[in-house]
Parts: C-alpha cells; structure tokens; sequence
DNA sequence: GCCAACGTTGGC
DNA sequence: GCCAACGTTGGC
C-alpha cells in the first residue's frame, strides 16, 4: 500500500492512536476493488513510500478490518468528497491498518535490483495503483532476503 | 519541473 | 461505444 510520505509516513501510523488507522482517501475503482474484495484482516501489507526522494517499503503493517464506506466520500469539507456518493449507495470504501513492525528501509532501486521481484506488479512499467497485490513468494524475499543483512 | 503512462470524462 | 482531451500519478 503506497501513500506519500508528506502526507502520511509509516512513522506516522506508528503514532497514530492503537497504531491503527482507516486508510481513505482511495479513490481508483481497482484498488478500491482489492479493499472491498480481496483484502482480509491479518492480512500482511508492505507500507510502501512514494512520491518522495527515496520511494521504497517503509515497514510492515496489516489489515485490521474488512472495507467500509470510506467517510471522506460524504463530507463536502474534504478533498475526498464525493457528490455522487450517498449514505445509501456509497461509491468508495477503505479498510484500516494496523503497524506491525518498522523494517530496514528496502528503496525502489533496490526492489529493482532482483530478479526475483521482476514480476512485482508495484514494479511493473506505468504502474500508478496505489494498492497492488503480492504474490507470496515476492513477499517471502523480500522479508527474507531484504529485511535481513 | 518534466514527462510517460494511465484513468476518467463527455461529446458525438 | 468510440476516442480525444484532460487530469493524475509518480519516478527522475
């Protein structure tokens, strides 16, 4: 899970209340899809910082909840409103997240460096999603390999 | 700040 | 339903 670093860095979800927080804002059909769809409490997820100097994963948190109407959509002050939103019909939802532990940071240009990461869909060209899925054994490199030495 | 890549919008 | 125009993302 992307999010900009000047908006909101890992070390900012490590001082969020319980370390937890609803991860709004998401306003992509395909990663609301994966929220609304796919992703499960206990989920693992890579925090990952981009649009920054040093894009790269940041840490390792979690899915705390299945997806619920994100509030963002309903409120006219926020620069995540919705109009075409109704409490009825929502149209965006959000799971929350939950830290589970700060890494070594691993950047982009090291993630780039594998082989073994080349079918990662974060790395993939054009990519811009700012949720992707990962395919356990990318994820058990990465732990494995990356987050040791 | 640039620009490639992608998503969304809206006229037809 | 097509597609041009526009907006956004995100690495560099």
């Amino acid at each position: 899970m992307k999010s900009e670093p000047d908006e909101f860095s890992f070390d900012d979800l490590a001082k969020a209340p319980g370390r937890r927080v609803p991860w709004f804002g998401v306003r992509n059909y395909q990663a609301r899809n994966f929220m609304r769809d796919q992703m499960k409490p206990g989920d693992p997820v890579f925090f990952y910082h981009s649009s920054c100097a040093e894009p790269g994963i940041a840490g390792i948190a979690e899915v705390a909840s299945t997806a619920y109407p994100d509030a963002t959509q309903f409120d006219p002050k926020s620069k995540y409103f919705d109009p075409a939103a109704t409490q009825e019909t929502p149209r965006w939802f959000n799971v929350d997240v939950r830290m589970v532990r700060k890494t070594p940071f691993v950047s982009l240009t090291e993630l780039r460096r594998h082989e073994e990461l080349a079918t990662m869909r974060l790395l993939q060209r054009g990519n811009r999603l700012s949720i992707t899925p990962i395919d356990p054994r990318e994820w058990k490199f990465i732990t494995g390999k990356l987050l040791k030495s």
